[in-house]
DNA sequence: TTTGATACATACCGAAAGGTATGTATATTT
DNA sequence: AAATATACATACCTTTCGGTATGTATCAAA
């Protein structure tokens, strides 16, 4: 067994991560055991071992690993623009494009993080929380800046609107993944667009 | 052991589905052991295999259970009203007059469910989207019926909107949730209910 | 009052869980 | 070339898992 046998692999965290991921991001964190990472690094305990303290460290830092990379590939495509709504509008279009990817990823990272942990898992619950907030001060940020710029009507508060749009985001997600329906989600967020639109 | 030991009780299973079912919503339906199950219902894996035939069978009853208690209340509250609007604003109002205690049970069953399951488990995956299609069948239905009446515009594709109203239900308890934050599932709901009073 | 069925508890099983101690092959250092 | 450190595998541990076989107390029926 193993990758490479014997030859020296500084980056064995970083490859035991990567192969995990999306594993456990559909098994869960809970349901995702050693042997599945075993099976699916080709790995041994002993070399997972060697590289984590405990399975708890391992699921934290495949979270975080979820986590950042939605976060880098989101960024890129929000802040190659310039105004307020194009930014919230390109948002929008991320999710648009990355839906069969989230398909094949088993769905949003934060979401099914949160789901499971609310009630158990206190440590991982946190930083999923964690990531749910930096989003949503992430998009009042955004909001602000265009209240500001007079771009945005004022009469709308930044933070539940915020708030908002993560709660249809999400909540798209969940329907259309669970129907396996496409154009469902397609119709949630155009509709959103709209109202983005029309601030 | 035993809540009654000696004394038949031929109302046992519905005991243990009744006892075990906020536990199998918080713990979710693979994290929740045999023995959870002893402690919260007080009984032994003996009594509980004489009733059931296996954990699945436990786990799946559960969700019917949890599914019919949402679905009782709910129908209970939206079909006391006659008109579409009426009936669809009533279904926004259970919710937010039930988020106390949705907070108590562990979140919305089929939301729990189908995150939990989607990749993994597929009898009750499932059946968890079984009760999300019927919700949808049953919104559908109540929003056609207001296009009949003259009472909403033809201009909404009943499927679109339906699914649009439920997933921002659903997102919306993921995002209070999580934050801990009842006033922005009242703004969320608020808001969609703004929307179906336009239609 | 005895008998049989019911409804539960007790005691046990193999498998799989997370985790550890030790072994061994390679790469680096001297 | 020999010694050391690194990076992994092997083998084993305890606990808990879901599940079963058996025992026993209480009931209804005879």
């Amino acid at each position: 067994m193993g990758r490479n046998a014997h030859i020296p692999a500084p980056d064995t965290q970083k490859f035991i991560i990567e192969k995990t991921s999306v594993l456990f991001n559909k098994k869960g964190y809970a349901g995702t055991s050693l042997s599945d990472l075993e099976k699916v690094t080709g790995l041994t305990k002993g070399s997972i071992y060697a590289n984590f303290k405990d399975k708890e460290e391992v699921s934290l830092k495949v979270f975080d690993y979820n986590f950042s990379q939605l976060s880098k590939a989101m960024s890129k495509r929000v802040f190659e623009k310039t105004t307020a709504k194009e930014k919230l509008l390109a948002c929008m279009d991320f999710y648009l494009d990355f839906y069969p990817n989230l398909l094949i990823n088993g769905g949003c990272a934060i979401q099914n993080a949160l789901t499971e942990t609310d009630d158990t898992n206190s440590v991982l619950f946190e930083r999923a929380k964690s990531a749910l907030i930096s989003w949503k001060e992430t998009t009042i940020a955004i909001i602000k800046e265009g209240i500001a710029n007079k771009e945005i009507s004022d009469k709308i508060t930044p933070a539940d609107f915020a708030i908002y749009m993560i709660a249809v985001v999400e909540g798209a997600i969940l329907v259309s993944r669970s129907l396996n329906d496409q154009s469902a989600f397609q119709y949630i967020l155009t509709k959103l667009k709209g109202e983005i639109a029309s601030l």
